[in-house]
DNA sequence: CTGTTAGCGCGTTCAT
DNA sequence: ATGAACGCGCTAACAG
């Protein structure tokens, strides 16, 4: 009734446990009738190893823990996907939590996930509480920090600078020739992110002697019904800024339908600028101008070297993946 | 060095290793003094139980297996934040497989999955290779197959009727005065439901006197780019066609895209229909008419059902999340 | 190249 | 209300 086991499968292979062991993960030299007999009574029986007793028994694990903050915003499920891709063709199998943004969240889920023995895990950005991030340190596996690379990671760091990102948004609109510049954004609480690249881009306009002519931000996540009401009320205030940028794409866009619906002129009388470079802010009529963030070769980065070693570096170790303008039509 | 275990834990608290791992588990009744002082033990040492161990004992474990055909595709994602939502509050992990679509992958997933002994797995659509289907058979793990209830499922069916949403897209046409219809698709192998749903508009202007007029199919996945060009390409060939239904609203917007860029008056002159019922699509200068399927509800309701109860059914069950109309302005 | 011997850390069963 | 003994199924270390 029960699964069959290893035993099993060595008593009608005819050889000790250990030998199918050996067998199954390819480990040391096995006579080729051998494996030849194993493999068919493997066949034969059905036999699926049962991991928790191989895990137990070696206190490691392929399990990839990844904790996201969200599954809402497009960007994490594409950085998922990006692991996805790191993972392929090996037998790891990535174990998933999502925090909704709650640091406490994440330090529980930090500890059911710890308590699997996992090859690595793959959290989100720098903060952590105290708790999560002594775990983190006292434990033996592979530890990733993904998304951001401004700060010290407690081993690898894998994202983009965006402060940095913040810095080229100003500097791309300056040198268009804008000047009265507004923003639009989300919640920071829930998005550090969002606020570097906020801050970078008044320190990009302040190197140039300007200043944020105006700000509206919204209380709740980012989406395009957010950027579109959002851009519509900042303009009712403001009326003689050039071009707006946005917290990301999905405020952008929204804030192009505003545009569109209200007909203003985009860029002519409105430039508008993004962040993420998601594919609907480049199928608008007037492909989006942003800066283009590689979630997905975030998530792949990350997976192929928390594996390529399974210790962890002597010094932590950051990897920017970088980011690119997209010229686009709107800015 | 190595984590604290439970013996440490009961050694430190002056009990049996049992009664540890009764006050964890919430099991038995224990004397207020000593589960105070365990608890006390448990949060000195930072102990953090280790599952392999537990599932192995206990030959179970709170994993829920999920297998999903594309992280590409924005409706995977979504029915992966119902299944957390589903989730939330439990103590169960998902642990996820992406097949793209590929039913050979489904299979091995099975397999490993199956090798944690997981409480439940999820899966989708009624395709499987026969081998897959018999592992699922002989284990005694729950299984949802989600997304499509036009089968018989193994155990438990949680989705919509793709032929039946056909159905629903050609009467609202129909009913609107559209006659000359012709349709936007993309690939059928990676996506059998969007050929249902195919199936049941055709059947649906049928059952009119109607027939598609005329149709365009990419041979990659659904996105907007595709259906931007694909539609062009159609209207290419068809200059007569009133209204065109695609086969999600990825590809839909993209038509819509298509037509702003072309000064095609929507609806007036081409009227758009889409299926899924995505935000973007809401967003459009014109809402778009669409089919919203509950992919949100299908993962959370999915495993509600699952967990509700640890033996599978007696006799397969069926639920119907259904789907609803859509209005919008483009049809 | 293969077998033997010992656990891994916990849950279960039976006592008390 | 608590403890003792056993074994889950596998891998590791050492023989040979």
């Amino acid at each position: 009734m029960s699964s069959p086991t290893l035993a099993d499968v060595a008593s009608l292979a005819d050889v000790s446990e250990n030998t199918v062991s050996r067998v199954i993960r390819d480990k040391g030299y096995i006579a080729p009738a051998t494996r030849k007999r194993v493999n068919e009574a493997i066949r034969k029986l059905g036999y699926v190893p049962n991991r928790a007793a191989g895990s137990l028994a070696s206190s490691s694990s392929a399990i990839i823990g990844v904790i996201l903050p969200s599954m809402s915003n497009i960007v994490f499920p594409e950085v998922l996907r990006g692991i996805h891709a790191g993972l392929a063709g090996t037998h790891y199998q990535p174990m998933i939590g999502v925090t909704d943004y709650d640091l406490k969240k994440e330090e529980s889920l930090i500890s059911s996930l710890l308590a699997w023995k996992p090859a690595a895990i793959i959290t989100t950005g720098c903060e952590h509480t105290a708790a999560a991030r002594r775990m983190l340190k006292n434990s033996t596996v592979r530890v990733g920090e993904l998304m951001d690379i401004d700060h010290r990671p407690i081993d690898l760091a894998v994202g983009l600078s965006h402060l940095e990102a913040g810095r080229s948004a100003a500097r791309h609109l300056i040198g268009r020739g804008y000047a009265k510049i507004g923003y639009v954004g989300h919640d920071w609480n829930a998005d550090k992110r969002a606020h570097a690249r906020y801050l970078g881009l008044v320190e990009g306009l302040r190197q140039a002697g300007l200043v944020l002519s105006e700000e509206n931000r919204t209380n709740g996540p980012s989406s395009t019904l957010a950027g579109k009401a959002a851009l519509a009320e900042l303009l009712s205030r403001a009326k003689t800024i050039d071009a707006v940028v946005f917290s990301n794409d999905d405020m952008a866009v929204g804030g192009y339908m505003h545009c569109m619906a209200a007909e203003i002129a985009v860029p002519e009388t409105l430039a508008l600028f993004g962040f993420n470079g998601l594919e609907i802010g480049q199928t608008l009529p007037k492909p989006l101008s942003t800066i283009l963030s590689n979630r997905f070769a975030i998530g792949k980065t990350a997976v192929e070297l928390l594996l390529a070693n399974s210790e962890r570096n002597k010094k932590p170790q950051i990897v920017d993946t970088g980011f690119s303008i997209l010229e686009g039509s709107t800015a």
